[in-house]
DNA sequence: TTGAAAGCGCTAACAT
DNA sequence: ATGTTAGCGCTTTCAA
């Protein structure tokens, strides 16, 4: 006798004797695959779950039938509004096929994320989704892990990072920066700053580096580089810290993500500077707020929702061999990068 | 010797036969309450259930115990940044607790919303946290599901709608809007147009009325009122309409939350006017966007990451009877409703 | 301290 | 079409 004695709810079997038929019948009658069940029993024990208030309890019917109908989703944190958009993207798609989704929150930490993959293991998800950037580089624990998940039977999708042997969702970060940079150039701006994200983030390095091969390409380095949070706060501290360094010969600054571009634009503000004007601005997902901001954000456009959708997909799919989606970006040009004259 | 059967994974059992000892010792050993297990068959598991890649199977688990280690939580809209922190704090107070959130959306159905409910209830969740104000004025079935899983020792919390008989986090709508309109009066305005969300949502119809009640008190009546979408888009479309029905006698828009404000403020900027200078606007949650926009928007201030904590506080305590927890709003004042002289 | 054995609530052969 | 009978993987008496 421990504590915690569930007040118990109403069994099958609780049904099955309120119906006057068997447990199995009450069981193909309720939740059973191949309905073979009289019309007569059928509303005898439906009336019979009704008047009691039966629920199946899910977990037993879990054990009997070794599997479950939920899908595990892993983020880094939910109150962003990247990972809340590709969270929805997955909920559409997992309660179109009838699943429950369960969701834990890494707050970005490598260990912590382990863990959380080693618990969600025990509850035997249909799929695991694991969605942001994998972070580190010593992947080889939780590749273990999610190896022996899905050697029992288990799915998993990724999203964002390419690299893990399961099905992928991925943009190229890479090639998105490259051609938001060939399009900045293009307006006439010569002079960047890039702020970027921790450097064991893959998304922030790869963004970081493909904006600074596309301007390469046209002859131009990068002038100044902040590591800072991949947050709001981030960026504002980041771009307070450019602003202090009297760096006034920058001409757009680059923010590996909106979240933090929109960061560097209220400091701009805070510092008495005007974005688009004084400071051309640019970032990275196209979140719901770029449109928001004064001025509108340019930045490079992520398809999150889709990517949640397709990533349930891909995992209930199933293939065996692990699956490499690629959704495409575009360049979204807005107010904060006005065409300017070249100086040069 | 190992085994590692393609299909399924390793079972207590087998860690069980591994270390030489029987299923109760490896119970006791892995996951025992009193852990009565001498350090040295104690080790034999733990070797044993590492070289296996053991990961209980928490289904099992709660089947055999009665009880499990997750709260189920159900927001109206993942995406929408309100929901989102409220899930982010209450993410953080189950995982400090050691539980685990499984989550379901309801997308602002009354019917899904039913029926979420009664699929939670067969996962028999330690407790269910309701996000987000009710909806409709049938809560009889909700009502009804919810007194079973009590019933049957299951815990609930309600955020932001008082009302249901359950442990609940709540904000006093009416009050703050009526702060909001006092704040309002005072800086000059008296003449209001305001942007409700659709009628069935109380936290919609408690705002509209407390601002109406708090104008009413400085003998001042709302000029316009339009009903639209809870959302971005319906604060943009409704906007839109009231420009187009040339209303140019209002000197600042209510929108009775701050997504639907900045939509409201950038039809505005669409339609060529700035907002703050040209027409005031407020909202109401300040949401992290609300400082984002420019001019940063006026509103109240509702903590809902702490809504989150205290809900998952309020089910785990789980007091017999219904506790009512109020948690402060307080007015912002921004830029987007500058202090203006008084024309009347 | 340990093991044998009886469940937990449900499903799935197997008979009938 | 229905009931009987084993399980599913784990916990928890109850003896030893």
């Amino acid at each position: 006798m421990t504590e915690q004695a569930t007040g118990s709810s109403p069994t099958l079997l609780d049904v099955a004797r309120e119906a006057g038929v068997s447990a199995a019948t009450a069981s193909r009658a309720l939740n059973g695959s191949t309905r073979t069940v009289s019309a007569e029993k059928l509303a005898l024990v439906l009336r019979a779950a009704e008047r009691l208030g039966y629920a199946p309890n899910l977990s037993a019917q879990a054990t009997a039938r070794g599997s479950t109908k939920t899908v595990a989703l892993i983020v880094h944190d939910i109150a962003d509004p990247y990972f809340s958009s590709i969270a929805a993207g997955i909920v559409d798609g997992a309660e179109a096929a009838g699943l429950t989704v369960t969701m834990a929150v890494t707050g970005r930490s490598p260990d912590r994320e382990l863990e959380i993959v080693s618990i969600l293991r025990g509850h035997r998800p249909h799929a695991i989704v694991l969605a942001g950037s994998r972070i580190g580089d010593d992947q080889e624990a939780l590749a273990g892990e999610l190896r022996a998940y899905r050697a029992a039977g288990g799915r998993v999708a990724v999203v964002s990072q390419p690299g893990l042997p399961h099905g992928t969702v991925a943009i190229d970060n890479r090639g998105g920066a490259e051609a938001l940079a060939d399009a900045l150039v293009a307006h006439g701006y010569r002079r960047f700053a890039v702020l970027r994200g921790p450097d064991v983030l893959h998304t922030s390095r790869d963004r970081a580096d493909g904006f600074a091969a596309g301007l390469a390409r046209a002859g131009i380095e990068v002038l100044d580089t902040i590591e800072t949070d991949f947050t709001e706060d981030g960026g504002h501290a980041a771009m307070t810290g450019l602003l202090g360094r009297g760096r006034d010969d920058i001409e757009l600054v680059f923010a590996v993500n909106d979240v933090m571009a929109i960061g560097a634009m209220r400091a701009l503000r805070d510092a008495g500077l005007v974005p688009g004007r004084d400071l051309g601005v640019a970032g990275f997902d196209d979140i719901a707020a770029a449109v928001d901001v004064d001025p509108a954000l340019t930045t490079v456009a992520v398809p999150t929702r889709a990517m949640g959708l397709r990533a349930i997909e891909l995992a209930l799919a199933g293939a065996d061999e692990p699956e490499l989606v690629w959704l495409p970006t575009s360049v979204v040009l807005r107010e904060s990068t006005p065409r300017r004259a070249s100086t040069t």
